[in-house]
DNA sequence: AATGAATGAGTATTCATTCAT
DNA sequence: CATGAATGAATACTCATTCAT
């Protein structure tokens, strides 16, 4: 009756798991089914391959970050606060999902053509509402008028992602690299 | 008589284009074979494994964009100048090796530890090359004495990697990239 | 309230279609729900299994074909008029059942001990009919006295399968090819 | 130095002997492997896949036959006895090659239009071959003038068909089936 | 040095069948 | 009667690696 987790929840997280623990090609359709506690076959009941389902795993964890951005954006008023929390809800993210990191790196060689597009999509949505918040700064008089602002929010995803879990060796706090970042960057591209 | 090239240097040269084309698990030893004109078995006289032909070509490509950015900045004097040696270099460097770009990203998951352990150590050595220029920049006087060099350092490696053309989709010029990124950077680490 | 076809008819005529498109083993039971427009399960109501549900395809075809020719030849007097329904009977339903025909070749191999026991004798009732009018024929004066009826009736449907439409290429009138057939067989073993 | 039998062959004598004791689906490749004393690996070194096998073994046994037959041909003068070395050699073939005839049946649905093409010509060869030779009982005189040659091949063909081992219960001996079917046959074309 | 035939462990995927609802 | 989620045994095929020549 209360059946707590759906078995294609389980396969998801049973794949996130090993995905990011192994990596995509070092773990196997079996391996995945033996922790989700499933068989073989129901892998395949609910993804067509092993590779849509790395895809619906990205996908849907990007998306809901995507969301969360999106939606804590909007409790502020200024472009300052506004980028904080991108970069806040960022470095969490990577902290709670170093899987999906991981993984974001991996597929690049990996995945089909449509897969790829999805995540050039996805990537463009996360400039476009970072480069918007940064318009809205110049605007303010916040930011510097001269800036290129599509150029600039790649440069804040790039500072980000220096501080990927994966790329580190030092352990900083969240704090402490949200700190260097904006320290940096607002810095920057200050008036 | 004249023997051009080493069967060693196009098998290299050979699995450098595979990798970067193909990545790593997607391209096969015999592909490498076939490309490089030799026998598979060859491949296996002059590496242990496929592994560690990879890491080969890995760490070589790398350690020549290190030792070419050591040099150059060597030939000039104020820290300002030799961080924008380091942008263009490695701008440069992904430009003209967008496969070992590429490739860095694949691997993260893919090789053993030892590859890995090696990776970290040139990563560092990257670190601690922009980290001293940092802090002579300091001494000079030329930027805040605040700073923590170190999380600078992997601050601009990460705006750096922004402009890794798989990350991209707009086709900044070289120049404009190592602009932008000076541009933000520079100002917001200046006293 | 009125289901003019039952469920379990649907499942045959979906199998039939399906197995003579594709072949027994190309064919899975997912498709042949599918097409019928059933949920797989209901296909393992009606039939054991999926060799069962072939068997009872083949065995209801071939019977059908087999009664409406012994039922047609006692409409006739004499061994050549007989002779000349077995050949029409047979070549039409190669014609209207190509998908038996097919399906009856290939399932030499596939199938049970229990189910080729089957299919020969249905074989042999073929025979049996054949021969038995050969045999009249020689009774009746019409066919030489020296002929070994069994041999003969083989021999009859050998040249009857010829022109099963699955080996041949260029399309005979299906008059024609009955022409062809009886004009050699009964002059081979007229009186 | 000896090396009596290549593995490619020992392969595809193992490969013959699986696929009409069992038929193709029914026999897998492991099997095929283990029965030919040789690893899995090796027979994807000779054949690009098991159905790639399975033509190279039909191709063959049937173009020896074709050759066989064309050869001993020449070896007489009149038609009527050309046909019956046709008629032998085929029954012969059939009696040695029980696993070529049954897969030749069995493969109808099973495999790439590619190889049905060729196994179409092939056939169309055979019909050709046997044309030409009522062809010329016509012109000798020996032949009815007023006969179709090609459907006439085609009887014959599905005569011999009719004795082939897999569809026959009672056992003549290899004479008597030849002598029954050219009975018939040349009487039925005699003029 | 160089070759390429041979190996066999490993993997994704299919599909007939079952059974709780 | 009917459903379709779940199962897991079975299989074709790949590919890094070895080694006799």
């Amino acid at each position: 009756m209360e059946e707590e987790t759906s078995k294609k929840e389980l396969v998801m997280q049973a794949a996130l798991e090993l995905f990011s623990e192994q990596g995509y090609h070092e773990t196997s359709v079996s391996e995945i089914a033996q922790r989700a506690e499933v068989a073989k076959g129901t892998v395949y009941w609910y993804f067509e391959s092993k590779e849509q389902l790395f895809q619906e795993i990205m996908l849907s964890g990007l998306d809901n970050l995507y969301n969360r951005i999106a939606e804590q954006v909007t409790t502020v008023g200024g472009a300052v606060e506004k980028l904080e929390i991108v970069v806040e809800l960022f470095l969490d993210f990577f902290e709670q999902n170093q899987e999906l990191a991981r993984m974001y790196n991996e597929s690049t060689n990996t995945v089909s053509q449509r897969f790829k597009e999805q995540m050039h999509l996805i990537r463009e949505n996360y400039l476009d509402l970072i480069s918007q918040i940064i318009s809205n700064g110049i605007e303010e008089g916040s930011f510097r008028a001269d800036l290129k602002t599509e150029p600039m929010a790649q440069i804040l995803l790039g500072m980000i992602s220096a501080f990927n879990p994966i790329c580190q060796s030092d352990e900083l706090i969240l704090a402490s690299k949200a700190e260097h970042i904006l320290e940096i960057f607002l810095r920057g591209i200050a008036e």
